[in-house]
RNA sequence: GCCGGAGUGGCGGAAUGGCAGACGCGGCGGACUCAAAAUCCGUUGCCCGCAAGGGCGUGUGGGUUCAAGUCCCACCUCCGGCACCA
């Protein structure tokens, strides 16, 4: 009867923990306390319900959470809902029910999963982003980016009345200065070649096309010019880049941001464009005795072909240059006999699809314009083409081609015969000529430059150039302003008003939602599906929503939506203070709980997630709404689950099978059951037909691969507990791991083994096992029982769960066999069990006899004086190989060991009549005799 | 192509430069049982050997060191990410 049941005991304390309220968190942390803010990255509720990848991630954040509540910490650990966003508006679509309903719905379904799990959050804090009362707050955010602009002096968002406005257009009146300041805004509105995707029905931000395809969907995605909603992302990039350095993240995290960012450090140079007809020459000199008192303008004017390079020590190896399609100088560039061709290619350019652009498989294309600049240092024309492997939204849009030095501008020379000029060497010696190479070297062939290394050259040669008002120093950034607006229902609504005049038309002046009206709901509809069109569903919204009057005016509402990623930025801000109805946040409760201690999730959000909060909290901060930079301290990456390791031989159309090394297309997978197959050296093959060679490994988790696990399913066959500890057993939590029902079975059986050291199994009411006493531990338990808490009280902060439960198991191994179980043993066991299984602990602790909840029981103290042995067992060495062990005072030092190494009759007998050349003795390690060579003896 | 990460028994994995394989799965053997399940105990890297014992062994090849899974160099394979960013 009283057997381990899961099913019993872990509704029965998640009841008792709900009922007393165990894991409330009060608002601010007490005086002169430890806090610890520990979060979870909050999940997306799909219709699936949760993946057995959501709890390895929890459940790590659950034990640091539990373990430093019982160390006298106060713990912030939430939850809540990332529920805006294209899955939960599809599967409406779908089955025809509004977006509301189903994600309400897939709101219980997943907290009823997380709260079966046992995770202890503070559910007084649950949230959802689309919570109306969240909403409000998100668009006020909005609001503040809306009303920000950055002063790069101080790189430093600032409130948009502070912009100073140039003479000219203060003098232009209050449009151009209200259009002025809309230009300058971290939120402004851009009439840009936009990520189009059809199939969604929506735009798409750079970061979630992959590869010329929908990041969700792998849909076409085409470029069209759209107005939309920007967020200036890019005036933060340095910052974004600098503030990474101090953070405790994964080197990989942040190289991965860095990456995404992408600053690169170049010059732009401007190329002189000379009029047609006329004596360019003269024209030429003319420019540049101008550029050399008037310097380098800001933006370059009509004259000039403005070009970004890193490379600017291979000026001297410039055969042409090449723009982007959209280039706006194209048409002037045209010359009349190449009309036709440039519009063509123009025109294809701007039809295909970013997936047929970015094919680097394919060969380069471009079209001559059939004109010349002029080279600002050589006075030499260049020829210009037009090639869409030169990106319009990069640098300047147009670049100078150095085929010479360059890979694309190599290819790109090769492929329509141009010259191919070699002006760096290599230090080792020159290449051969019209060869590609694209490393550091020494200039040849570069005028006054040549002889120099690239590294002064570049220096040398920029100021050189900024001195003549020809070029100066830029830097760039891969990093894209981020489109914010999209063309779907299920979204927050942007707090923003189009003034319209007397004939409904947009006037053009935009104003913010006054703060008291937020939030802005979502309007009701009854379709609200995607059009084919890129407007918005809100545009069919009723009017009484979409036109409003204010002070006389009237007004439509924005009917664009905000990307998913909206709600996310700010979320872990809103559950230190859910509830309040005046800020988005009480600033003392801000400075009292951040920054995040330690935030868990999968690195799946490496770069999205992390950067656009990133950003939006660094904007918070500049406009003193948060007290730090940076939001996250510590960050760590859960490793991916897969399915079950599976064996896969293949069969050829005939039905013979196929070796898997040389199997073909044509040739079917089949899975096949571990008995049929065996290792045979380095391979798995079939146990049959040792000749044919099977696959092994574990896959994704995949509905169509059939291999997904399902975390109710474990739980009913297994028991919470053991699904956690079993997650947290597999490996190490960053590392990506195969499931195995088996291995949660082993688990399940050291819980059973915990339980038995307390319970009497065999009795038929619940009652102690009779073995359970109350004697003084012996010293050999103490030394097991405090090696064990050591161990894990070491383990759980570094985040080795895997290694703290090997501990725990040992222990119970060592428990098992006695025939007295002291309870100074079996007691602090159960503490230390107890942030892993939660439930099982509360259980045995109540059967102990003690006051519930052990959640919120101290955690035992490692006495150091067990931790070490009177005698330790020393293995001892001979020219570095292991041939024997002595036991000797734990204390013993190098000689010590040396005297009883010597005397041990084994190494006695092995030293004899040999020339000991050198003895390490490491006391506490091990002894290593070196012997004199052999070989030098006569 | 570039950038990360990883290669250790049949499997998941342990191992501050110091006894490779902790712990678990699986396998084998035993006790208990009429029997089975469950449980408990033992055993389990490979090779030679009756044994004592010995040899080999952390993807490959080299190196540093008294001592290398761990450090250095070169390479191979797998996984993940980025990808015409001038």
């Amino acid at each position: 009867m009283p057997r381990y049941q899961p099913a019993r005991i872990e509704p029965k304390w998640q009841a008792w923990w709900e009922a007393h309220d165990t894991f409330a968190t009060p608002r601010l942390p007490p005086a002169g306390g430890r806090k610890a803010y520990v979060l979870d990255m909050f999940p997306y509720p799909s219709g699936d319900g949760l993946h057995v990848g959501h709890p390895e991630g929890y459940t790590a954040t659950d034990i640091v959470s539990r373990f430093e509540r019982m160390r006298g910490t106060c713990v912030m650990h939430p939850m809540g809902f990332d529920a805006f966003g294209l899955p939960a508006e599809e599967y409406a679509i779908r089955t025809g029910t509004p977006p509301a309903e189903s994600t309400a719905r897939n709101i219980a379904t997943f907290r009823r999963q997380l709260k079966m799990l046992g995770f202890s959050y503070d559910w007084g804090r649950e949230i959802a982003t689309t919570d109306p009362a969240y909403v409000r707050w998100t668009q006020w955010i909005f609001l503040v980016l809306h009303d920000t602009w950055f002063d790069p002096d101080v790189q430093r968002g600032r409130p948009i009345t502070d912009l100073p406005i140039p003479a000219a257009v203060a003098a232009a009146g209050e449009a151009a200065v209200a259009k002025y300041r809309d230009a300058h805004r971290l939120a402004y509105q851009s009439e840009a070649p936009v990520n189009w995707c059809p199939a969604l029905g929506t735009v798409l931000a750079n970061e979630e096309v992959i590869g010329g395809v929908s990041e969700r969907g792998g849909h076409p995605v085409v470029r069209i010019p759209l107005r939309q909603w920007m967020l200036r992302i890019t005036a933060y990039a340095d910052r974004l880049e600098r503030e990474l350095d101090d953070l405790a993240w994964p080197e990989s995290i942040k190289k991965l941001q860095r990456d995404w960012i992408g600053r690169s450090t170049g010059a732009e140079v401007d190329f002189f464009v000379p009029p047609a007809g006329g004596d360019a020459a003269a024209a030429f000199e003319a420019w540049k005795a101008a550029r050399a008192t008037a310097g380098f303008p800001e933006t370059p004017g009509e004259d000039v072909l403005r070009i970004y390079t890193t490379r600017a020590d291979t000026l001297y190896g410039v055969t042409c240059m090449v723009v982007a399609p959209e280039h706006p100088l194209v048409d002037r560039l045209t010359a009349t006999g190449q009309r036709d061709e440039i519009a063509a290619y123009r025109d294809a350019a701007a039809r295909k699809s970013d997936l047929d652009r970015t094919d680097l498989a394919r060969e380069k294309t471009g079209v001559f314009t059939g004109s010349h600049v002029v080279h600002p240092l050589t006075g030499q024309p260049v020829p210009v083409w037009v090639a869409d492997y030169v990106l319009a939204s990069y640098g300047t849009g147009a670049i100078m081609s150095v085929p010479a030095h360059d890979d694309r501008d190599f290819e790109f020379a090769r492929t329509f015969g141009l010259e191919i000029v070699t002006v760096i060497e290599p230090e080792d010696g020159p290449a051969p000529g019209g060869s590609l190479f694209t490393g550091h070297g020494r200039a040849v062939n570069s005028g006054p430059y040549t002889g120099l290394a690239t590294q002064s050259f570049i220096a040398q040669v920029a100021a050189d150039l900024a001195a003549a008002g020809l070029g100066r120093a830029a830097v760039n950034y891969k990093l894209r302003d981020w489109l914010f607006s999209r063309q779907r229902f299920w979204g927050e609504p942007f707090p923003i008003l189009h003034e319209l005049d007397a004939e409904g038309r947009p006037t053009g002046v935009v104003c913010g939602v006054a703060e008291a009206e937020l939030p802005v709901p979502l309007p009701p509809l009854a379709d609200f599906k995607p059009g084919d069109t890129p407007d918005p569903p809100l545009s069919r919204a009723g009017h009484d929503w979409l036109f409003v009057e204010r002070d006389g005016r009237r007004y439509r509402r924005e009917t664009n939506t905000m990307p998913q990623w909206a709600g996310s930025c700010w979320y872990y801000l809103r559950f230190l203070d859910p509830h309040n109805a005046e800020r988005f946040i009480d600033p003392a409760v801000e400075r009292a709980w951040m920054p995040v201690d330690l935030y868990v999730g999968g690195a799946e959000h490496a770069v999205l997630h992390l950067l656009y909060s990133r950003f939006w909290h660094k904007v918070l901060f500049d406009r003193g709404h948060v007290s730090h930079r940076e939001p996250f301290g510590r960050l760590v990456n859960q490793g991916m689950i897969l399915g079950e390791m599976e064996f896969t031989g293949y069969r050829a159309a005939g039905g013979g099978w196929v070796s898997a090394d040389r199997r073909g297309e044509a040739d079917t997978p089949v899975r096949l059951p571990a008995e049929q197959v065996e290792k045979q050296g380095e391979h798995f093959v079939l146990r049959d037909l040792p000749k044919i060679r099977v696959e092994s490994r574990a896959y994704k988790m995949s509905k169509s691969r059939g291999n997904v696990v399902n975390p109710d399913q474990i739980v009913t066959d297994f028991g919470a507990d053991s699904l956690r500890l079993y997650e947290m057993f597999m490996g190490p939590l960053e590392a990506t791991k195969p499931w195995s029902t088996a291995g949660v079975g082993g688990v399940r059986t050291f819980l059973e083994r915990a339980w038995r050291l307390v319970v009497d199994e065999r009795a038929d009411e619940l009652a102690l096992a009779p073995q359970v006493c109350a004697d003084p531990p012996t010293d050999a338990q103490l030394r097991e029982l405090h090696r064990m808490i050591d161990k894990v009280t070491k383990d759980i902060p570094a985040l080795s769960f895997n290694t703290a439960i090997a501990r725990m198991m040992e222990f119970v191994n060592f428990c098992t066999p006695l025939e007295r179980r002291p309870r100074g043993l079996l007691e602090p066991f159960v503490t230390v069990l107890a942030p892993f299984a939660p439930h099982l602990a509360e259980e045995l602790w109540e059967i102990l006899g003690r006051p519930a909840p052990v959640s919120l029981a101290p955690w035992p103290a490692v006495e150091p004086k067990w931790l070490v042995d009177d005698t330790v067992e020393i293995p001892v060495q001979i020219q570095g190989k292991l041939r024997g062990r002595i036991v000797v005072p734990a204390g013993a030092d190098a000689a010590a060991l040396e005297t009883a190494a010597t005397a041990d009759p084994k190494i006695a007998e092995q030293l004899a009549g040999r020339t000991i050349a050198k003895v390490v003795a490491v006391p506490g390690r091990m002894v290593n005799f070196v012997l004199a060579n052999q070989g030098s003896q006569p």
